[in-house]
Formats: C-alpha cells, structure tokens, sequence
DNA sequence: ATAGCAGTTCTTGTATACAATAAGGTTGAC
DNA sequence: GTCAACCTTATTGTATACAAGAACTGCTAT
C-alpha cells in the first residue's frame, strides 16, 4: 500500500475503468467508493482530480464526476496525435541515437520476434512497449518523451485489443524492422515515415474492428 | 468570482506564479495561502493540484508544494515540441482547412500586420494568438487541438518576454506570409516546415536572451 | 392529466478537527 | 566541541462536521 491513499486510489480507480467495471457515462460516487475502499471522502475526492488530468474522469462543478472514454472519432484523433508524436521521437532519434541505445533497440526487437514465434502476446506486448519507449527516450528531448509516454499509456487499453487481430503482430514486426533500419542509417524523415506508419495503421485497425462490431 | 473557489485561486495563484511573486523553488505554504485568500486549506490543496498537472508546481509527498519553473533546456525542449506539434497542425491544415477558415486566417494575419506598423504589441500579441489558435483548429483533430493550446497556454510568458526583440515582430510577419502561402497552396510540407521553423526560432531566440543574461 | 412549485433529501464543496510524519532544536555523552 | 539521539513543533494527509446547491417527490392548480 502506497504512503499516500490518494495515489493508490487513484490507480485503482483507473484499472476499474480499463478493466469495464465503470463504463462510459457512469457517475463515481464519492461515498460509496470512499465505504468501498475503507476510507474518507477526500482522498476519493483527491484521486478524481489526479483522473480528471488524465483525462479518464470529467468533473461538472455540483453535479459529480463521470467516467469519460474516448469514442471513435476522438479515439481515431489520438492516435492520429500519437503517430505524429512517435515520428518526431523518431526523426529526432535518427539524429540523435546512440550506439549503446541502437544495440539495445535491436535486442528489444529480437525479444518481439522471438515472442511472435511464441506466439506470447503479453511478452510481444511488454517488449514493444521498451521498443517504443527506448525512441522516446533516444528523441533526446526528456520533455517529449514524458508527452509520449503520456498518450501512449492513455491508450494502452486501446493498443492491446486490436493486437490480437490475426496477422497483425506480424506485420508490426516487419515495421519495426523498417524503422531500426533508418535509425541505423540516420534516416530522419524515413524514421518519421515508418513510424508513423507504424502507429497510424493501429489507430486505423481499431477504427475498422469498431465499425464492424458497431451494427452487430 | 467563480462558483467553486478551488478553481479561482488555481486561477490566481497561477497569476502570482507568472508576475514573478512566487520563483522557482519556493515553497507554497497551504496555511498562509489559506488565510490569505481567505478559506481553508482544503480549496488550496485542490488548487495545488490543478497546478501540478498543469506541472507549474511539483508536490512532494509529505513535503509540500514547490513551484517549478522549466529551465533553459527545459524550456528549449518544450519550444521544441511546440515547434514540431504546429508544424503536425499545418501538414493537416493544409489538407483540411476551409476557405472560410483561410479567409479569417487573412484576416488575423491583416491584423497583426497593422498591429506592427503600430508598434502594439499587445494587439500583436492578440492577433498572433488567433492566428495560430486558427490553425491548431483547422487541423481537424480536435484532440491535437487541446493539446496545441495546452502547450500554447503553458509557454505564453516565455513567449511574450521574446516579442520585444528588435525586430522580432517584423521577420515573425514575413514568416506568418509563408505559412498564410503554404495553406492557401495547400501545401503540407511546406506548411509544416515553415511553421515548425516559425515556432522554433521563438525557441532559440528565447535561449539566446537568456543566455546573454546569465553571466550579468 | 399535466405542468409548475415547494419541501425534502441527497450530493457536492468547504471548514475544522485529528493523526502521522518529517524537520528542527535542545540536551547529553564522548 | 561535536555528534547523535530524543523531544518538540510544525506541516502534511485524512477524517468528520457543516453549508450550500441540485435533484427528486409530492402536491396543487389549471
């Protein structure tokens, strides 16, 4: 347990949202979460404000607060926004990457492949994430690559479902491989390219699998 | 005076932080703010943590409250991806903006011009404004939107203090020329270089400024 | 029957009281 | 004289109490 209840609220309030048990449009009751999870309303009411920054809760003044998730359009923006993002994290990393940074990309990219031949998605998963954080970090600019890992953790529920989609872990790692090739030769705009690609084609998947579950 | 008090001495101390009251460092005593602003210590406490996610102060656990102003790399940085998320606003503008928008665009831009053979700068200041809030807006995303404005609004006073260079006003409105060029040609690159180049040269120039300061 | 109004209840926002922890000062030992 | 341990004090974090506004219900009047 964290010193701060507050914190520790705030994170639980956050995986009861990801994992559906507050939905879209549900009001957080400040009183029964407080009973719920043994403690007074403030550090409930604490933890609303952390979530309300992340943009997961939406408080009306008097009224409450309510859980807020992003719909197909708004979902199909961000990660428009996030392709852009990660192409300037690459197109900076092309410039700016180091030796030791390159060789541990690759090492990451080889424990995605050996994971696709697994077929383990929780290890693909968790290696492409260090994949993608490593590009943030080697953008050299320590103030992008915290908006980076902002927007790519708020999506991170939205990342992981349309991984199982048959084929596309494949077709990830062959865009990965793109990418570390322009890093390798300094590529700046072929860094920006793929790896917008790269995130852009997800966005695009997640809009598609929606729309086909949408009339049914 | 705003309904919920919490929001308004956000408001203020915000302001207290720009004029320069409170400098980096400081520590925010939530009593004697308290008492000042005339309320308890729990609307305080609610404001301390709408500034710490507009990350204007930084909370450390059972330490207090102390406000954090970016330093030069820091801020570099930050003009930096300023830089890059207007120069993603115009590659999508220039796509998607629409006659009418170009039309008002014009006009701030008309404006500006008129506000420099003036020598108003707070007229340019307004009018700069608008032109670029224009095209965050006309990038058709509005998520990329917000965030456009939320990193707008965080760099304002840095922005201001760079307006009164010599001559700055001037080669920002030829600039503000290509970028109006690049739209109505409909060109995104160019759009985007332009932009990105308008946005960064703010960044450099305000690095420049400091640096001249530090060694009086 | 329905629309509007008043009273009640429930919820949020704020104040105060309490608990726990960290900082600072004092005292004592070496 | 200095260092360290303990105690005091001050400040943060949490709980509870209170105030003010919103929603809901039931009544009344048209």
């Amino acid at each position: 347990m964290d010193i701060r209840r507050a914190d520790a609220i705030a994170d639980e309030l956050e995986q009861l949202i990801f994992s559906g048990e507050f939905v879209d449009g549900d009001r957080l009751d400040e009183n029964k979460l407080a009973s719920r999870f043994g403690v007074s309303r403030t550090p409930v009411r604490e933890a609303f404000q952390k979530l309300s920054l992340s943009g997961l809760v939406k408080q009306l003044p008097r009224r409450g607060v309510f859980v807020r998730q992003p719909g197909p359009v708004e979902l199909l923006e961000m990660f428009e926004v996030m392709a852009e993002i990660e192409a300037v994290c690459g197109r900076l990393a092309a410039k700016r990457i180091s030796d030791a940074a390159l060789k541990t990309l690759q090492e990451a990219n080889d424990e995605c492949q050996k994971a696709v031949e697994n077929g383990d998605a929780d290890a693909y998963y968790r290696e492409n994430e260090r994949f993608h954080h490593l590009i943030y970090q080697q953008s050299g600019n320590q103030f992008l690559e915290q908006e980076a890992l902002r927007l790519h953790k708020r999506l991170k529920p939205f990342r992981r479902i349309q991984l199982h989609l048959r084929g596309r872990m494949k077709q990830s790692m062959a865009e990965h491989k793109a990418i570390v090739k322009a890093l390798v030769d300094a590529n700046p705009e072929e860094a920006a390219i793929t790896l917008r690609e790269h995130v852009a084609v997800q966005g695009e998947k997640f809009h598609h699998l929606m729309a086909s579950l949408k009339p049914a």
